[in-house]
Order: structure tokens, then C-alpha cells, then sequence
DNA sequence: TATTGTTATACTCTATAACTATA
DNA sequence: TATAGTTATAGAGTATAACAATA
């Protein structure tokens, strides 16, 4: 099976092309309705959780970049950093040079809510994860940086 | 918590699995988000052609099977075959036997909506696609059932 | 003037609870 | 009584527009 033409050696478009996106726009919408439903309603939302994890990998971030990094905007940003700092898990502090900004980064309580989250990572969609087939799963494992990609571009 | 037992024989769990459902479930999300800002504003909500498209794969459903096939309760199908009806694209119409229930189907309208949005389909998420290598547009042809399973589960 | 963040406001999608009609 | 769908209402998350503070 020959994945490009002879000629110019550009990926060939295959039969499934056509209905790729249609696939994998329905499979991702219906999968984060249920990643949203499924978490933990006493903790951080979704979205929360997902700053956390920047502010971790990356460190302290303002409020503008996180906006950046999570591709909302940044009243919605602001909203969500709201919430983070209200439950006592990030806090907010002046930029060292600039006063227009405000820098975000994680206190101990984050830092701590954080590795308990991983601890039981055997939630639902871990757990999910688990009754698929091991190569099942190291195709999850490649795709998930494309979805970041795809997510980015 | 062990992830697997030594009896079972279940796969074993292999050194990136810990951080599979984060990275995943970050992908995921972040592409959800994605695709619901880059739709037309004025077609129809990834919602509504989640329902168009599964009408024409599986044929004229009631309110409550759809309801079940997206995932979403019976309140918020209303909603959407509301939104669709208003706009021609879809029909309601008394089920044969059950004086409850009501099928929902595509009209001609929604029909030729769903083509033109195929021939489309090279809208940013397709193009998108086009843009990845071969071999990745495999892997997500792959993976793309397998979102689906996991948001069935 | 331009940029960063916030506040005010509104829209979309989803949910639960209560209600109607039918089985 | 139980089920299917709808209506009423509320909550979460996002957006745009206007504003304040700072560069």
C-alpha cells in the first residue's frame, strides 16, 4: 500500500480522508463531554486543572500567557485563576518590572492537590484506559501531542 | 493501587501509562475547545451537526435515542432538535405505535446542509489534517473509534 | 497610544426538577 | 405507576466591550 504518488512523493489522500475530520470531531467532542462530566464535582474544574498543570510544567506564568497557553481569552482567564486563587490553590503576585502584569503561580495547596490528583490518575478515564488493549494505549500515548498540535495550530 | 495484577495476566502497565490520561485528556480538551471557536458562526453548533450527522447514519431516531447516542440528557436534545427543527434542517413526527415518543428525521434541507458541510470539509480542521504527515492521518484514523469507545463507556 | 488585566454583560450548552401526555 | 418528552430554571464556561492602571 503506497502512502504517496510515484510522482511528486506528497502524502496521497486515502478513501478515509473525507471523513477523518467528521470522525475525529465527533470522537473528541463526545469525549471531553464525558472527561467534563466524569471529574470530581468538589474539586477543580476541567479547565482549573488544566492551569495547574501548566503553572507545574512551566512555572509561575501571568495571567496573559496562561490565556495563551490554554487558548481562551483573558477575561475568561481571569475568571478561572478567580476560582483557583478563592480555593487557596495559586496566588497571585506583581511582575517584577511590569505593574500591568500579574504573575500566577502555584502555593502548597496547589502543589499538594496537584500530586493527589495523579495519585488516583485511576479515575474514569484512566481506569477506561486501562480495559483498552496495550497497543490501544501506545496509540493513545502518539496521538495525544498530535491533539496538542492540531489544538495549537 | 496496583494498575495491574501479576495473576491476571492484564496488559502491563509500561512507564508513560501514569501520565497517559492527563496527557490525553489535556489534547483532548484543548481540541474540543478548538473546534468549537473555529465552526461558522452561522451553521448549525458542533452539537446540532453531531445530530444531523447521526441521523444520517443511523436513520430517523426518537428524541431519547439521540439523547443517548450524544451522550447529553433528554432536556438538552429538546434543545438541540429545537434549534434544528427552527431551521429547517430537521422534522419531528409522531412515532407509529408509542404516542410518547417522537421521531426526529432529516428533512431535505438537513440533508443537503450535511453534503455542502462534507464538501467542505477541508474547512480548518480538515486542512489541518492535510498538513500532518500520512502516517499521523492513520494514527488518528485509528485512534478516532477509540475516543468513541471510551466516551461510550 | 498601546498593552495588561479586570469588570460588566450576554450567550451557549448543559444539567436537575417539575409538568404533561401516554403506556 | 412508569416512561417520553417538554418547560422552567440554574450553573458553568466562554466571549465581546468598556474600563483602569501602567508602559
Amino acid at each position: 500500500m503506497s502512502l504517496t504518488t510515484a510522482a511528486t512523493g506528497a502524502p496521497r489522500v486515502r478513501p478515509g480522508d473525507a471523513e477523518l475530520a467528521g470522525a475525529l470531531r465527533t470522537g473528541v467532542m463526545r469525549l471531553s463531554r464525558r472527561i467534563r462530566n466524569e471529574r470530581d464535582l468538589d474539586g477543580p474544574s476541567v479547565g482549573q486543572l488544566a492551569v495547574l498543570g501548566s503553572l507545574d510544567r512551566f512555572g509561575a506564568r501571568t495571567v496573559g500567557e496562561l490565556a495563551a497557553i490554554e487558548r481562551v481569552k483573558p477575561p475568561s482567564m481571569t475568571r478561572t485563576v478567580n476560582g483557583l486563587s478563592a480555593a487557596g490553590l495559586v496566588a497571585r503576585r506583581a511582575h517584577a518590572t511590569d505593574g500591568r502584569q500579574v504573575v500566577v503561580e502555584l502555593t502548597d495547596a496547589g502543589r499538594a492537590l496537584l500530586a493527589e490528583e495523579r495519585r488516583r490518575r485511576d479515575a474514569w478515564l484512566a481506569h477506561r484506559l486501562l480495559e483498552l488493549e496495550a497497543d490501544e494505549r501506545d496509540l493513545l500515548r502518539r496521538v495525544a501531542p498530535l491533539l496538542e498540535r492540531l489544538a495549537a495550530s
